[in-house]
DNA sequence: ACTATATGCAAGTATCCACTTGCATATCAA
DNA sequence: TTGATATGCAAGTGGATACTTGCATATAGT
């Protein structure tokens, strides 16, 4: 629901960016290349509870296959922010 | 410091909506408004602490003008998030 | 100098949030 | 079915953070 709440951390921002280089990823992938690549030292769980958030805020979409749950970048939400602090055409007096 | 966190409060989004209608606005103005056009209600140092964190944040600049502090709305850090997840060009397979 | 105005600092509180732990559920392979 | 893999649910805890209250500082006007 709260897009900026969800940017709010950076264990979160720090998926976007490995969704954004890989998308449709497994969660049990995702933590391996959190863990990884990104030296996040983190359970499972806190993992899945952030993917959670992303996907109530709108920037992860998530399909089942079989047993396991693949997550894609849905970044649309994020248009708002630009939308509605525009940082172009502000003469700054 | 950190852009992200500083747009994780809503009346810190209201602050900069404010800023966004109207430039270069006093503290007390800022109060005055927040409580009358957007129903915010909290104290002045609520206010002048979500101000530091904006400031902070490097998404308002500051002028002391006499026994005023003047904000002004320097957006330009919110340009990161749209340069980090572009919102366009990316194909849903 | 004195008063009123506008802002700053600091400590206390209460809520929220990230994270863990433990157990449960579901799918695939033998 | 049995065992292994992949994920879900729920309660508890520590630390962060939004907010208040009280006092202090600085500028302007008389």
């Amino acid at each position: 629901m709260d897009v900026y709440r969800a940017l709010a951390d950076e264990t979160r921002r720090v998926i976007l960016d490995e969704l954004t280089a890989r998308d449709g990823q497994t969660l049990f992938e995702i933590c391996a290349t959190l863990m990884s690549r990104h030296g996040v030292t983190i359970s499972r769980q806190g993992i899945s509870q952030h993917l959670d958030v992303l996907e109530a805020a709108g920037l992860v979409a998530t399909e089942r296959r079989g047993r396991t749950k693949l997550h894609f970048l849905t970044p649309e939400p994020l248009a708002e922010i630009s939308r509605r602090w525009p940082t172009t055409g502000r003469p700054r007096p």
